[in-house]
DNA sequence: TTGTAGGCGTTATCAG
DNA sequence: CTGATAACGCCTACAA
């Protein structure tokens, strides 16, 4: 045993003789154990093991001075260890099927915000939905790792199967969605982190009513997300308040992508009288009708209105800066992790987060004649 | 003892017991284990392992139907206790510093590539170079976590300090740089994935000759980055071969930041006679450099071409889409993860990318007059 | 080719 | 409040 002669100078010399062993152990630089703490403190190492996961029943002395061992040599429990007794590990799973890098890329930022300092790391995990293991894939990876919690982005984070899932492997998850699930039937109650699309649109439409938009084009989103159908009735809310509404031909079809909203702006800017303003309900397809307007020779935000949704990165390099609607995504994902790894949150848990218009150069006055 | 009854029934009944008792095991839906496979395959846990861990010396036979019953019961090695066992994780860290959402994702879904179905999962580290506790950090997070490897993204790729602790902790690693570290002293040899921008620079170069543009104005990117010394000299060489050379007066500092490019391109196009041409060196500033000639009301190609370097999303979001370069950064990743985990590399491993030109519509001739 | 004993570093159980 | 002993699930060393 390497440590016997350790063990053997630290009962032969109650005080100094610790000492000794302490500056001894620190010496050989081996990465220490709970076994090495034990014995430099003198205590056994399940005394060790209350300290390191702050069980009340130990005297402050004790605490103290197994602390200061620990502190002196740099231990640290080892997280597999720890998972194998615990039958759990210290990994939070981040699950999504996003093509947005932005999005993905503020969530995870903002997860490991969350993560910073709790021993727990994050472990990313796309998958794709429409895959037939897509269901198996997850449980797999929840089982196999025994992850001690999960984040669903959306769209995933809707999906019954998952939230059925879920509820099977009993594992810790929190779901972050556009809207409190009144539409979804089970289970009703998760934990969850929403984000309340329906003020900052229904501002950004205001904010257009103010500017004298009256004819409005509209580019939906993917209606697959409860995201869509959120913002779709923040806009609609907005304009109501104006006394305005959008006329059916000036409401197209959309799903988040920059093709879609190119091409739907095209038919937009086709007709006439042409619409003095798009709505985009997101920034990739704001962009796509940036393009659709400038390929007609129109200038934003002179003869066109454009205004968006995310404040992506997109938002700020195209030209000009884009109106939009923000979230604030990093700060919804650090509530997540944070909320996940202290367990304070049950069925009933829903924070809600709100968006904010952002007003940039794409909106203007309604062009004269 | 949970499992004493089933090795009691499969002992009772060679084979039909047998499979009366894996039939059970099923039907109680609990997770296997190695113990579990054994009993039930009639062979010690060791037997089982060596099938596990691919080793040659099992007869085939019991080969084959050790692993029917790992197949029949869904048996998956516990990652924690085996890394326990091997005294290492089954983790790859990937740490970077890097303020690019499109190049992380990239890189993070190519690192994910190589790591499907090897048991090996990711686990995502951003970090701050200027931060103090840098190598700490990471020296913890290594020791901590136990990495089986780690994947060092640029900037951070080329940090000296990095290297050494690599060393240090005699972990595998792979870098991803810009460039065959020839000016860096130590280490020399590390196994690295170089992507080869000079010949995709050069190529870029060539098509603004071919255009006709002399009067170039050119916008760098980060010297502390050797990505920006590999392109200016890849863009250099291809104006060379046409005998055409970047003026001082057009030669503009930049640091790969939006505001850069817009800053120079401020600068650039200020000067008289102005450059007709401008290379970024890479796509955030180029996106920069529209804005400030968008600002003057100089139209994109007709009164100015830019070019850029990456093919990031925004490439295609901002009007025209720009002509750019493109790095296979996924792939570059892929490679990594994989000879990371096939442990196929050694110091000298060093696996080239080349760069190639995406020519799009924000190239055209040199404006008349 | 296969099995036995022991250990990896931590926590749970239960007695003191 | 503290500690001895037995897990947790797997692998290494050494035998057989």
């Amino acid at each position: 045993m390497a440590r016997t002669p350790l063990a053997t100078a630290a009962a032969a010399a109650p005080r100094e003789g610790t000492i000794d062993a302490v500056e001894e152990f620190i010496r050989r630089r081996k990465k220490a154990t709970i076994n090495d703490v034990a014995n430099l403190a003198r205590v056994s190492k399940k005394t060790v093991s209350r300290v390191i996961n702050n069980s009340p029943s130990v005297k402050p002395d004790t605490r103290d001075q197994v602390n200061a061992i620990i502190a002196r040599i740099g231990f640290r429990p080892d997280p597999q260890a720890r998972g194998l007794a615990f039958r759990r590990s210290f990994l939070i799973g981040l699950i999504y099927d996003n093509p947005n890098a932005q999005y993905i890329v503020n969530m995870q930022t903002g997860a490991l915000d969350g993560l910073r300092g709790t021993g727990t790391e994050l472990v990313v995990h796309p998958c794709d939905r429409l895959a037939d293991s897509f269901v198996d894939d997850i449980r797999e990876f929840i089982e196999v790792q025994r992850l001690a919690g999960v984040i669903l982005l959306p769209p995933i984070a809707d999906d019954r199967r998952l939230l059925a899932l879920m509820d099977e492997l009993e594992i810790p998850f929190i779901r972050v969605t556009a809207r409190p699930g009144e539409r979804n039937v089970p289970p009703l109650h998760t934990p969850q982190i929403v984000s309340r699309d329906h003020e900052g649109c229904a501002e950004a439409a205001e904010h257009l009513a103010s500017l004298g938009h009256k004819r409005i084009g509209f580019i939906q989103g993917n209606l697959q997300y409860p995201s869509a159908h959120e913002r779709r009735a923040g806009f609609e809310d907005g304009l109501a308040r104006h006394g305005i509404t959008i006329p059916p031909e000036l409401d197209m079809a959309g799903d988040y992508s920059f093709d879609s909203g190119y091409k739907a702006a095209q038919t937009l800017l086709a007709q006439s009288p042409r619409p003095t303003a798009i709505i985009a309900c997101n920034d990739q397809m704001a962009a796509g009708a940036y393009h659709a307007a400038y390929e007609l020779g129109l200038k934003i935000p002179a003869d066109l209105t454009v205004i968006g949704f995310d404040d992506a990165d997109v938002a700020t390099r195209i030209y000009p800066p884009l109106t939009t609607v923000r979230l604030p995504t990093r700060e919804m994902a650090r509530t997540a992790a944070d909320s996940l790894v202290n367990g304070e949150m049950n069925d009933d848990t829903s924070i809600v987060f709100q968006a904010k218009l952002m007003i940039r150069g794409s909106s203007g006055p309604v062009p004269k004649g």
